[in-house]
DNA sequence: CCTCTGCAAAGAGGA
């Protein structure tokens, strides 16, 4: 049974003799909590059956023997404890457990470590926490391992070595290129790495051709081969592993996630249900580099899991050839083979354990929890370097001074908001087995009960798998996301990771490897969370002094008087061209505050046209693809084509997919295109990236800016010497899924400390004068105007309709309607009749219903409303940025406002300023009359 | 409660 917990008490490890001679052992408390995780498969738990209620579990004692003491060590009163197989013992009175021989103690299970973090942990903890702060750089080692890798699951695929090896090298291009690679060199390189993959495999391929009945009973004779030395073991899993039909031997890349061990990774690949690893480099040891096991270890760990038995790890050193070997060094074979006995993977577990321990209080490592010796090691410099600068305990020790002070406070406290954000992603993996599918499909975060239609193989060893949905079922999953197909249990079935294509009726998905598709489940992403880290990482440590004076308040930013020989820039708005003329000037930074339909865009646009007529190179990005979109078709309409779109194929829009940067290619080609783009266009992750890390600009232009958390801005400022932040701290505030200081973007952060240094666009071309006058009152102080008496005076009437058409309580440009609905969790059946029906009204009238928008503020009610009409619904959130001729927003609330997404009044903001010519509200009047600010709005409305 | 992006993983040195 497992026991499974928050810790209340941790005893100190003591020896005691037993008939097998002196043990350590150590007590714990546990208040028992599994009887009410619905998710733990398998094993009962020890709250099942005995009544009580979670609140009211009885502490039990737990005993730890042996090894596991150590993680005891490293555990605290707080964190959560699981021992799985765990015997009864009871203690006195008191109900007890104690580990068996099959037991494995996890720490902290919901703290998702990954494989290549737990084998950086066991190489140097310091090692761990360097990687997570600066990320992967871009060297040639790693971008060639990659390719190897790629041309390896090829292999595996069935895919033809020399198509491979063209195809991946041309895919890893624009990275090659900047590494000043030719193509040759490398698809020479990756071809001798491959042979001694290729060699291997053959090897392989000769057993189980002999064996034509898929089973491949006779691995004696490929140990005969020499590499392998697998025992009897190795047979024995091969009736348990269900690999289908096809893959009786192989498999690429496989997806696993751990919830028992809190392990999450891919194995680059399985041979009968036994990890393989591939390096691409040389080991001339007799064995296996130490932290090369461990990873393989983890995937063992993972698999047994699942019910594989394995006992065989294989590493494959692809620098091992022939060609390289010694004459009679048959230690030179490429594939090492290691046995993974029970106590390497209760090693690999105590090891995660540490890494859970030190994050569960965001300590800092210092490397004295490992053996490594600094002396010899690669990085020594690079730690002693950020040791002493953030004046951090370090067994290497320390080079250079300390930071001052407000510094490193503000990296601390940046990097445990950070680390919360982490935690709350692993929230969102821990949902992918905790919850049921039915759970998960009511929480938008799965399409479930797909009827699988075709697999198909698409070349490139790839798989388009058909779906049908049979059901009208919604989720946050769009075309064109990464998203976890699987056979119907996500956690510990089939699944893997694909790129949806299609999402209707049918949906197709492509993947690497076919799947069943029944399920498709949003697939959590820690990628942000790490690019937010290295751009503080850059910022504090690597960044400008200069820049970091005025960002920490040690100087006002700075401005020079280049405009008065370059402007004016526009001449029939003030505001935009004094903003153009202020990031013209700006030493340090500009800002410019664009309340809702002022032209922003426009504005952004001009601006890179005159910092280009200088002469400066610029990085022009926005937090959503959209928004960059936009600002490049801003661009174009004024005539400038010289821009490069550097983004996904799914991400950039269609009509700028001629502008986008292909990395694919002959090196020195894509390098170039990079290199000598003027203008640059990309989201803020992409900023963040491995090769946009590697470019500079002379300024970075940032729309959305008051969307974005400080590091996610940080990403696309840090690669240029000036900076403008385009925004509205009156929208939407960043959105991050915990409590801390990321809600406060550096825009408003920067336009609250120095007003001076942004202009405000106020003059709006979008609405009316009736519609903006509550936002500009309530938000903007009454200076936000229209921008012309066309823009003001605009109704339906323009569109061609006459109001007398419509219904009385709808014949003002502002009205507003109460259904008498009442809120059913989050949506209001009710409320979204009266919503369809008024939309009805709009169109009946004559309004176009294209020229229709209806804004709510949850999904559920979104959904609600969606099944009533065919016009454009969706939240206040994803409509922000755009505008409709006639929109309708829907409260939902009833009652009283009793949600937390009515407390930030600047989502009201965003949902009233989308309309131009008419503007609907319909909710409960008593509801919204509980706050001063929604009462104000319904006297507004109501006039 | 709202939402964004975007697969993950890849190397190497040496008592």
């Amino acid at each position: 049974m497992n026991v499974r917990g928050p810790l209340l008490e941790v005893g100190e490890v003591r020896e005691v003799s037993t008939r097998y001679g002196e043990r350590d052992l150590v007590e714990l408390t546990v208040r028992p909590d599994g009887g009410a995780r619905e998710g733990e498969r398998s094993e009962p738990s020890t709250r099942t059956g005995s009544g009580a209620t979670r609140e009211h579990a009885d502490p039990v004692t737990v005993t730890l023997w042996g090894k596991w003491t150590h993680t005891a060590e490293h555990a605290e009163e707080g964190m959560e404890l699981l021992v799985t197989d765990a015997e009864r013992d009871d203690y006195g009175d008191r109900e007890g457990y104690t580990t068996s021989s099959e037991s494995y103690v996890v720490l902290e299970p919901d703290f998702l470590v990954d494989v290549t973090d737990v084998r950086s942990w066991v190489q140097c903890p310091r090692m761990y926490y360097l990687n997570k702060l600066s990320g992967i750089p871009l060297n040639y080692p790693v971008v060639k391992g990659t390719v190897v890798h790629e041309v390896f699951g090829d292999l595996l695929r069935g895919v033809n070595l020399e198509e491979s090896i063209d195809d991946r090298v041309a895919e890893a291009g624009l990275e090659l290129g900047l590494l000043g690679m030719e193509r040759e060199e490398v698809a020479d390189e990756v071809r001798r790495n491959a042979a001694a993959i290729q060699g291997w495999l053959n090897q392989g391929t000769l057993a189980t051709d002999d064996d034509t009945s898929a089973g491949g009973e006779n691995a004696a004779e490929r140990d005969e081969s020499g590499s392998a030395d697998a025992g009897d073991g190795a047979n024995a899993s091969l009736s348990e592993w269900d690999g289908g039909p096809d893959e009786s031997e192989w498999r690429s890349e496989y997806t696993l996630i751990s919830p028992t061990f809190g392990i999450k990774g891919r194995a680059d690949a399985l041979r009968r249900g036994q990890p393989v690893e591939l390096k691409t480099g040389k080991n001339t040891k007799r064995d296996p580099r130490f932290q090369d096991k461990i990873q393989a270890a983890c995937y063992a760990l993972l698999l047994r899991e699942r019910g594989v038995d394995v006992d065989t790890g294989t590493l494959l050193y692809t620098k091992n050839t022939a060609l390289d070997r010694g004459e009679e060094s048959g230690d030179l074979s490429p594939a090492k083979e290691f046995s993974v006995g029970k106590g390497l993977l209760e090693f690999v577990v105590r090891q995660r354990n540490e890494i859970a321990a030190a994050e569960f209080d965001v300590s800092v490592p210092t490397g004295y929890e490992a053996d490594a010796t600094c002396e010899y090691c690669f990085e020594q410099d690079t730690c002693m370097v950020v040791s002493g600068r953030l004046d951090q305990e370090s067994k290497a020790g320390q080079i250079g001074t300390a930071l001052p002070e407000e510094e490193r406070e503000y990296f601390d406290r940046t990097y445990r908001a950070l680390e919360e954000e982490r935690r709350e992603t692993h929230a969102e993996y821990r949902k992918l087995w905790e919850q049921t599918a039915e759970e998960r499909a009511a929480d938008d975060r799965a399409l479930i009960d797909l009827v699988p239609v075709s697999e198909e193989p698409i070349g490139d060893g790839r798989w388009r798998l058909t779906a049908r949905k049979e059901t009208d079922a919604v989720s946050k999953l769009r075309e064109g996301d990464v998203a976890l197909a699987s056979d119907g249990d996500p956690a510990s079935g089939h699944a893997e990771l694909g790129r949806i294509r299609k999402l209707g009726d049918e949906v197709v998905v492509e993947t690497d490897e076919p799947v069943e598709l029944h399920r498709l489940d949003v697939y959590p992403s820690e990628l942000s969370v790490s690019r937010m880290h290295t751009a503080v990482h850059d910022f504090v440590l690597k960044g400008d002094p200069d820049r970091k004076d005025v960002l920490f308040g040690r100087r006002d930013p700075a401005f020079a008087d280049r405009s008065s020989a370059g402007g004016p820039y526009i001449d029939n708005n003030d505001a935009q061209n004094a903003a153009v003329e202020r990031a013209v000037d700006a030493e340090d930074f500009a800002l410019v505050h664009g309340p809702p339909g002022t032209g922003k865009t426009y504005t952004i646009a001009r601006i890179v046209r005159a910092l280009v007529e200088r002469g400066d190179r610029v990085l022009l990005s926005a937090f959503t693809n959209r928004a960059v979109d936009n600002a490049v078709e801003a661009l174009r309409e004024q005539g400038f084509e010289d821009v490069l779109r550097v983004g996904t194929e799914t991400g950039v829009r269609g009509d700028m997919q001629d502008l986008r940067l292909v990395t694919r290619g002959e090196p020195n080609d894509r390098a170039a295109k990079l290199n000598s783009a003027p203008v640059v266009a990309a989201t803020t992750s992409s900023c963040g990236s491995r090769t946009m890390r590697e470019q500079e600009f002379d300024v970075a232009i940032v729309d959305e800016a008051s969307q974005l958390t400080e590091p996610g801005t940080l990403a696309a400022v840090n690669r240029a010497d000036r900076f403008v932040l385009v925004g509205d701290h009156e929208q939407l505030p960043p959105v991050v899924r915990a409590e801390n200081h990321l809600r406060e973007s550096l825009f408003q952060r920067l336009i609250e400390d120095h007003p001076d240094a942004g202009v405000m666009l106020d003059r709006q071309y979008r609405m009316s004068q009736r519609i903006q006058a509550f936002s500009s009152r309530e938000f903007y102080d009454g200076k936000l105007r229209p921008a012309t008496p066309e823009v003001a005076g605009q109704t339906l009437a323009d569109l061609g309709v006459d109001t007398a058409d419509l219904p009385p309580e709808l014949r003002d440009s502002v009205s507003f309607v109460d259904p008498n609905g009442t809120r059913e969790g989050n949506a209001n059946p009710v409320e979204a009749d009266r919503v369809a029906e008024v939309v009805d009204a709009y169109v009946a009238a004559g309004v176009d219903p294209d020229d229709i928008g209806v804004i709510a503020p949850f999904r559920a009610q979104v959904a609600e409303i969606g099944r009533r009409t065919d016009v454009t619904v969706d939240t206040v959130d994803r409509f922000q940025g755009s505008s409709e001729e006639v929109i309708v927003v829907s409260f939902v609330a009833t009652g009283d406002l009793s949600s937390p997404i009515f407390e930030d009044t600047r989502r009201v903001n965003v949902a009233l300023t989308r309309a131009k010519k008419a503007l609907c509200l319909v909710g409960d009047a008593e509801a919204l009359a509980t706050e001063p600010f929604y009462e104000r709005m319904l006297e507004w409305a109501r006039r």
